[in-house]
DNA sequence: GGTGAAACTTCTAATAA
DNA sequence: TTATTAGAAGTTTCACC
């Protein structure tokens, strides 16, 4: 995998977008001291670069009344099932994230429910793959996400 | 918390916004044969009511050097240093996502880092919190994260 | 609620420095 | 690489359904 460099005036671009993906070219440039022009030819070669993926919105999932955060932890009867049972998790909408791993657990993702009641049946929807042996779950109590913007300054700045 | 309704439009809008943030209003608006006028007006209704929070890039990490990810269990020495610890780990910009949580761990938080020499430096400053009495890692080997566009509409649709 | 058109802003690509 | 510019495209408002 490729490792590109980005000067500083890129992470500046990328701080900004971050932050808010429909602040205008014009904005940007405004506060770089730069030309919309510029700011346009290097969101395009991030973007060509594949460093800029693509963009999505930030959905209030509380607002729409799924509150509840869970991770479960997931024991295989063997491991050679792994691609299987990973199949059948991602077929199962309300497990938004799946990791294989090392440690305790074979397979380890995090579900968003409604409440105890609907994260229930998602957990059972688990136990019930084929070659599930067992099942641990963690509910989150409280979340605390990272601020983006310092998290991008911090970690992309020292490469 | 309250709770919103939106109708079948709003899920569209929401869908083809969560694909792509920079996608033009007049563009969902011939897709949905109505008016660009009409998109803009449920947008910012969907603003203002909280349910779109704001928009953000999806970097490539990996990309940047940052292919590394490991969930991390904390234990602590009591529970009333939660508030403590949680702030301290905060102040780590590799840990992207902390919970407080019920079951075997008191705190579980994700990791992103360089390589496994890195991870470890930042387990490392995760165990020397004051409070932590030991940690647990899990190495991811492989993710899988549920299609968005899925996501949305499964989830969404039957509310 | 929604529409359509006007006024305004932004994007984008070509050209020039 | 960056700046300028101008035509194309998108956004936003508003009078009217």
């Amino acid at each position: 995998m490729a490792k590109f460099r980005l000067d500083e005036v890129d992470h500046q671009i990328l701080d900004m977008l971050i932050d808010n993906t429909r602040v205008p070219f014009t904005d940007i440039a405004k506060k770089l001291l730069i030309s919309a022009g510029t700011v346009h030819v290097r969101v395009k070669k991030m973007e060509d670069a594949g460093i800029i993926k693509g963009s999505s919105l930030t959905i209030d999932y509380k607002k729409l009344g799924y509150s509840f955060i869970a991770y479960v932890g997931i024991f295989l009867q063997n491991t050679s099932q792994t691609k299987f049972v990973l199949e059948r998790i991602n077929l199962i909408p309300f497990v938004t994230v799946a990791h294989v791993t090392t440690g305790k657990f074979n397979i380890f993702c995090k579900i968003r429910a409604k409440d105890t009641e609907h994260a229930k049946e998602i957990i059972f929807m688990l136990d019930d793959i084929d070659g599930v042996y067992r099942t641990e779950t963690m509910i989150s109590l409280e979340e605390s996400l990272n601020d983006k913007k310092r998290l991008m300054h911090d970690i992309f700045r020292e490469l």
